[in-house]
DNA sequence: TCGCGTCTTCAAAGCGCTTTGACTACGCGG
DNA sequence: CCGCGTAGTCAAAGCGCTTTGAAGACGCGA
């Protein structure tokens, strides 16, 4: 049943049958009603492909998934963040087409899904410090925004949580126990969240007359056996250090699976701070032993991203959109001073 | 740049501009040159929304990610399975079409994309033991593929694996190291892969002449706190099982939590068993200790349904796909015989 | 020279909506 | 009784492709 036959099965012409249904004031209070309820009889649902090029709308918002490296991770904070999305997408009727495409390819598959039509905004993910998506995406004219940011955040819209500013805190507070040997279990350097942490905690070492020492920073895709592998390594070396500050709650999983192998137990020999993304399998409420972290909920990031980016698809002219958002730092039982 | 700009350009038609592009045979050799060459100077690429309505395929596949209970959790092996999929629907040149809907919205959600016209084929997770959505998705005739099956899994496409022989392996090799009191800490009952697994559990215990003991078997969304808690309460119980089966490795990571922090080495004062979806960010590879798990990649699952849903696709009339997949059991460090 | 098959190319008709501009009917004030 | 504003409806023109059916150009054998 297409809009056509629904018009002649109601002697209406198409124009009016549209205009009925799409709630346009135009349409008489009865004829309103009589094809309302000839729609909902015949089960009529207009066909997308052709109210998109009648409309030049896609009603669908462009993410890319890149795959991370050679063994191809899937960062786990995108479920999440997509859930988030989602929700305000389907709120405003829009879908999400995604793309999977290998590390570096990301740029094209965007420039492809803009070029072709397919999207009417784009979610950028995952910045890196100098990234060639925000030009690619600038020089296309299409509304996007970035969730997080690059060093030079201007000329585009973004939405990022206070990265330095959290892991000063957080070093800060381990300083303040007592601890000197700290050790950052990072993301990749290349990615702006992981330099700007970086910063931070150099930050507070340096005001503290603590020194950096590079032999305790690290850096690397942030997965459960790359915290377990770098804590095993430290805990194992010369003058271990007494604490650690783990840029994702599944690595710090892992960093507590080397200290307990160890005999070590967190918040009594080994302070871990990790930073939690309310990932919603691995919740660090309740009860048992939760980590002391930094906090910020990627699924309202991924929910409000959303909302700023289709508030800049209805008003393309408009200036771009920036939010930068505090992040808690919550007690849990995984620091202490050095014994 | 539009087609017809293009042809106009070339001082052709559309119709011999779009052939050419197209790889059609009737266009002559240095005509296709000449428009290859022009569209590619001109940056030209054609519009996605025109083709789908010319040609009435929308080259993309309607995938929906149900938010599961009142907490609203991802499921954490959608964003591996989607990474699989993404693979083999790009090779052919689909996108995916994503939908976030709370539980139980997802019938509705299928439904509306497949009549709108939005995919050419769906792929359905995560199927409870009498799945709605199935018939929903028969009744509307569109190509479709079930990760997992139902009860009766007749009449349509599905790729699933031995869950219940996995499970009774499982089950009986901890009953050869001498197990008897062995706990299962399960997904939530009403999806089918959590009722064949109980099945092959259930059955390997009857086999041996084990009662099964309904205060040993658990069912709950798997998460990791899920597994932290069930264990903490088992162990601290009386009569604690001195085997744990779990269906997932996020909640079996809890279990080794509560293990732990009860000062209990798994594969030594506890054995577990758990299931390895081989997610990129949780490896049970590499040093340290290994689960003892029943292994299979929930990646190439995800890779080999979309293979099979886009032959569905092309070949609209054939027969009902299926794919039946075996389960290693792999010897990690978490099993040996009671203490 | 004619007729016919082959190779190229094209005009035009969709695909199923939205939207513009025009038209009709009606009521009301002048 | 006329003119005009308003509400309701419609015909037709897009949106930018693909595809059908037809036709022109050309070469070759009869």
């Amino acid at each position: 049943m297409n809009l056509k036959e629904l018009a002649d099965s109601l002697g209406l012409s198409p124009t009016t049958v549209s205009r009925a249904l799409n709630g346009y004031p135009e349409v008489g209070q009865t004829t309103r009603a009589r094809v309302m309820a000839a729609a909902e009889a015949a089960d009529y649902t207009p066909s997308a492909r052709a109210r998109h090029l009648a409309t030049g709308q896609s009603m669908a918002i462009g993410h890319v998934i890149p795959l991370i490296g050679r063994s191809e991770i899937v960062n786990p904070i995108f479920a999440d963040f997509l859930a988030g999305a989602g929700e305000a997408y389907a709120a405003q009727g829009y879908e999400i087409l995604l793309s999977v495409v290998g590390d570096g390819q990301s740029a094209a598959a965007y420039r492809q899904m803009v070029r072709r039509g397919s999207v009417d905004g784009v979610m950028v993910q995952g910045p890196e410090t100098e990234d060639p998506r925000i030009d690619v995406l600038k020089s296309l004219g299409m509304p996007f925004i970035v969730h997080g940011r690059t060093r030079t955040p201007e000329g585009y819209s973004w939405l990022d949580i206070e990265n330095t500013r959290a892991y000063r805190k957080a070093t800060e507070f381990l300083l303040d126990l007592g601890h000197r040997r700290i050790a950052l279990i990072n993301g990749q350097d290349r990615f702006d969240f992981a330099r700007r942490r970086r910063d931070g905690y150099e930050a507070a070492l340096t005001d503290r007359g603590v020194p950096v020492e590079g032999r305790l920073i690290f850096s690397d895709v942030m997965t459960e056996g790359y915290g377990f592998d770098t804590a095993a390594r430290l805990l194992d070396g010369p003058e271990p250090p007494t604490a650690m500050l783990v840029s994702s709650m599944i690595s710090a999983v892992g960093v507590r699976r080397a200290a307990e192998a160890r005999g070590l137990m967190l918040g009594r020999d080994l302070s871990v701070i990790c930073h939690d993304d309310e990932l919603s399998y691995l919740s660090n409420h309740g009860p048992g032993l939760t980590f002391t972290a930094t906090r910020s909920s990627i699924r309202d990031a991924g929910r409000r991203a959303a909302e700023m980016l289709i508030t800049l698809i209805r008003d393309p002219g408009a200036a771009p959109l920036t939010e930068l958002w505090e992040v808690d730092l919550v007690l849990g039982d995984t620091t202490a001073p050095p014994r």
